[in-house]
This record gives structure tokens, sequence and C-alpha cells, in this order.
DNA sequence: AAGGTGACTAACA
DNA sequence: ATGTTAGCCACCT
């Protein structure tokens, strides 16, 4: 396992207590860059592909799911919250999450 | 090696 | 309050 960002954020994103989520922003921070949200981002869709990941716990800032991508739409990431007992509302076309009650 | 990219954010109009 | 703009920064080609 590389020392390097991304090494951090798949890390990080593993040890997301079930039940709970984290934010982009927080995961960047936690991984050693702050600013690097979108990193994560790239990150959690590239390697997704590759290792089996909670990417499901990891939303934007607002609890929004933010998935657009046609391999994991964010209905499969609702269902898959679901099943960590994080209760997810959809609204408008979009799912959302409460984070004042499952941010990590 | 250099430039483009994005599953983000915060700030501004 | 909602929509748009502009930084951000590590990863990928």
């Amino acid at each position: 396992m590389p020392d390097t960002f991304a090494a951090k954020v798949i890390e990080i994103t593993n040890r997301i207590p079930r039940g709970k989520v984290a934010t982009y922003g927080q995961i960047a921070g936690m991984a050693g860059s702050p600013r690097a949200a979108k990193t994560v981002g790239q990150i959690l869709n590239r390697q997704s592909q590759t290792h089996n990941l909670p990417w499901q716990r990891v939303i934007n800032r607002q609890g929004r799911i933010s998935i657009a991508t046609l391999e994991y739409p964010a209905q499969l990431q609702a269902e898959l919250l679901g099943q960590d007992g994080v209760k997810v509302e959809e609204r408008d076309g979009s799912f959302w999450v409460d984070l004042k009650k499952y941010l990590w």
C-alpha cells in the first residue's frame, strides 16, 4: 500500500463506521489535504472500479448523493446506505442524508 | 512531463 | 434564497 493521498482516502473510506457517512471535504482533511475534496471524488470514482469500497458512505457537504456515474447510479448508493442503517430520503430525483444525524 | 479533469466547496451576484 | 463563478489539488493520459 503506497503512502499516497489516494491510499489514505481509500483507507479512511474503509474505516467509516456502518451507519455513518462522511463528506468529501472531511475525508480530504483527514487525508492531509483539506482542499482536495474533488480529488477524493476522483479517487473514489476510479478506485471503486477495482476495489470493493464503501464509496456509498461518502457524500457531498449538503448531504446529497452526487453520483452520476452509470456504473453506480445514485439510486444504488441510496439502497446500499439503507442497508447500512442510514435513512435516505428522495427529493426531486436526488437522494439526501441527514448529516446532523449520520455524519461520522 | 504537462495539461486536462472532476462523485467538491465556499463565495458572490 | 437560488444560480453562477472561481479556486482547489491530486490523479490520469
